[in-house]
DNA sequence: TTATTGTAAATTGTCAACAATTTGCAATAT
DNA sequence: ATATTGCAAATTGTTGACAATTTACAATAA
């Protein structure tokens, strides 16, 4: 009985309608709803056990967020992101990723260095281990820890959402898996850069560390 | 009865829920909804002659947007921007203002630097008048245009929402009617800049133009 | 006076049902 | 064979109703 009693205290806390909302989220980001899918709403409403309602509610917001496009009377589609879209989205990223390599440059304390480094090293020994996947998550805390300790809670909403985008298109080609070559060399660059508490160089180093992903990511969509 | 018809037209090619959710926009911006207040749901949806269903579908994408928060069991209130919340917006801006220069500097055609040059000339007018009210016109349309301009999709979207959020702030400052002083000096500077294809200057331009308003708008609050 | 408790009204969260529209598909015509 | 027409089923858009929660406020106690 822990498990209603969890499901009613969860209720409490969060509506139904953002408990689907994540849920739905999660399934088109995983793929398990495919791009330019519709969403059907009687079909996901009795699988996840609720009305429509919140399943509308839902997908609003998500409409909102850039995951999902509505056609009037047709529903709700998964949005389809284009190659132009994922270039838009990766410029304005590194820009956005300047910003946080030029604020957090004057402002990074030792610990926050030290955080940073600690990531670095272990993707050092996960790319010797040719541990793709393990790499992929520290390379991706990597990056969400310089946004977070630049403190612009406007500039963390953004990238997340951003980095959301790109999945949406990514998970299309091969990409995150593969590793995509990134070289951990640009990483520790970017912390040399940190440390030198030289905003125009820590700014410097990621949007370079992002174009090319940019790159990197172009060249392997060619290829599919 | 050509009213009727029109409201029906329109119900084919929008739904009641984008309808209210452009009108609660509105209502938020213009102040008739302060910040912190809470949507009355039944209210509203008697006062627009809809049901609830599409006014909470409304809020769940405003919600996303940024302008509204909600709370469980409590319902939806008009987001209240903060001092800090207005910095972050700020910096995120002049960062993507950068971008839009950098951009649209090395792509920019002879037609639009002319529209461009028009405006400022335009405005240049309103500012020997004192017409406060144009000239804010005129300078809205000027950012924006370079945005378009660089033609990046999802860089429009988020310098759209930023400006709403900071209208959130702004509109209990002073603002706008109080011409905030913006020098068409700047405005000069950044279109030749645009005029030298010379991405790293316009870039810059565009940056210092947008932290030069930031600086304003501090000081401007700071009275208050 | 100030806190606290209890109850009624207001409000939100969710659901089920109905009207309007779209989709699927068979029957018909070209 | 291809296009067109005409239903029937599926699906969306919207509504009204009901349960759960919060708010407002009067009655009571300290």
């Amino acid at each position: 009985m822990t498990q209603t009693h969890e499901a009613l205290r969860l209720l409490r806390s969060q509506s139904l309608s953002s408990v689907v909302q994540d849920e739905i989220e999660q399934r088109i980001l995983s793929g398990a709803i495919a791009a330019g899918a519709r969403i059907n709403e009687n079909g996901l409403a009795s699988e996840l056990g609720v009305s429509r309602g919140p399943i509308r509610e839902a997908c609003r917001g998500l409409v909102e967020m850039g995951l999902l496009t509505v056609i009037v009377n047709r529903g709700f589609f998964v949005r389809e992101v284009t190659r132009k879209d994922a270039i838009d989205v990766y410029d304005v990223r590194s820009s956005l990723m300047r910003l946080a390599g030029e604020t957090l440059a004057g402002q990074i304390s030792d610990s926050q260095l030290g955080t940073l480094e600690k990531l670095v090293a272990d993707m050092d020994l996960a790319e010797n281990e040719n541990d793709f996947e393990n790499f992929y998550a520290l390379n991706r805390e990597f990056h969400d820890r310089i946004v977070d300790f630049a403190e612009n809670d406007r500039l963390r909403a953004l990238c997340e959402g951003l980095v959301k985008e790109l999945h949406l298109y990514r998970r299309r080609s091969l990409l995150q898996g593969g590793g995509l070559n990134v070289s951990n060399h640009e990483h520790k660059e970017i912390v040399e850069a940190l440390r030198s508490h030289d905003p125009t160089r820590a700014g410097a180093a990621l949007e370079r560390h992002i174009q090319a992903g940019k790159k990197r990511f172009l060249a392997a969509a060619e290829i599919e």
